[in-house]
DNA sequence: GAGTTAGTTAGTCGTATGGCTAACAAACAA
DNA sequence: TTGTTTGTTAGCCATACGACTAACTAACTC
């Protein structure tokens, strides 16, 4: 449990760039420095820099700057609390399907007895 | 699989904003009209649409107006391929994790050496 | 000490975002 | 038919975002 706070806001919001979730994808596998990260893109330094101090201030990475080179790596708290939030939307919504599904229960036994009604009348 | 596509670039930046993620949370209990919607909120109406049009482009929920009233509800899969994309990363992350531990594993081997040559020397 | 490498800061630019009001449209209710 | 409700469009505004260049610092290398 590290210092850094890491709102909703700021983690999806740092995830919604593709550069970003590319640095985290390339972070997942081992820290990195800024430089190596910047290799695959076809990016200025600065803008780089930039998508990793949002990354950072998102708290989905921390850095440390030993002599000239600042290695990245994941926290990966972070990356699982996002999925949490996910996991237990879906928790509710599967709480919903749930209720329906009684209710369609319930509708169906309703239907089948009109069914049974009409019959009855029609025949 | 509905024709919408939704993209991870729309959808981390749908939920990148509280009011948001608030309408997804209540969409996830039944679907609900944008007034319904717009309650809980001391906003005006076409900020509200503006947020119920942006989770509409993400795919992360779809609308339909009957009338006058547009009802909105929650699209599944979408939250659940976002959830999946995390997932993803984590098995990366515990994939790396595995070849830390051996590494670690060697790294002690490695050192028990040192400390037994070193007990050696020293003694 | 001079050059190279790695990162950083500052400043610019165009576009996107999130909020607002005012005014309009269409559907329903009396 | 006259209101009321429910959305919708248009236009405004301030701020934030993502990119760039230019210039600078600090740390290694020779």
């Amino acid at each position: 449990m590290a210092n850094k706070q890491a709102s909703l806001d700021l983690v999806f919001a740092a995830l919604s760039d593709a550069t970003r979730r590319a640095i985290v994808m390339r972070l997942c596998r081992e820290p990195a420095s800024v430089s190596e990260l910047s290799k695959p893109f076809a990016m200025a330094m600065p803008t780089l820099l930039q998508h990793v101090r949002v990354l950072e201030t998102s708290g989905l990475i921390q850095t440390e700057k030993i002599g000239r080179v600042r290695t990245c790596s994941l926290r990966a708290e972070v990356m699982a609390a996002t999925e949490q939030w996910l996991a237990l939307q879906r928790t509710v919504w599967a709480q919903r399907l749930d209720r329906m599904e009684s209710y369609v229960y319930e509708l169906q036994a309703t239907e089948m007895k009109h069914v049974k009604r009409k019959r009855k009348g029609k025949q």
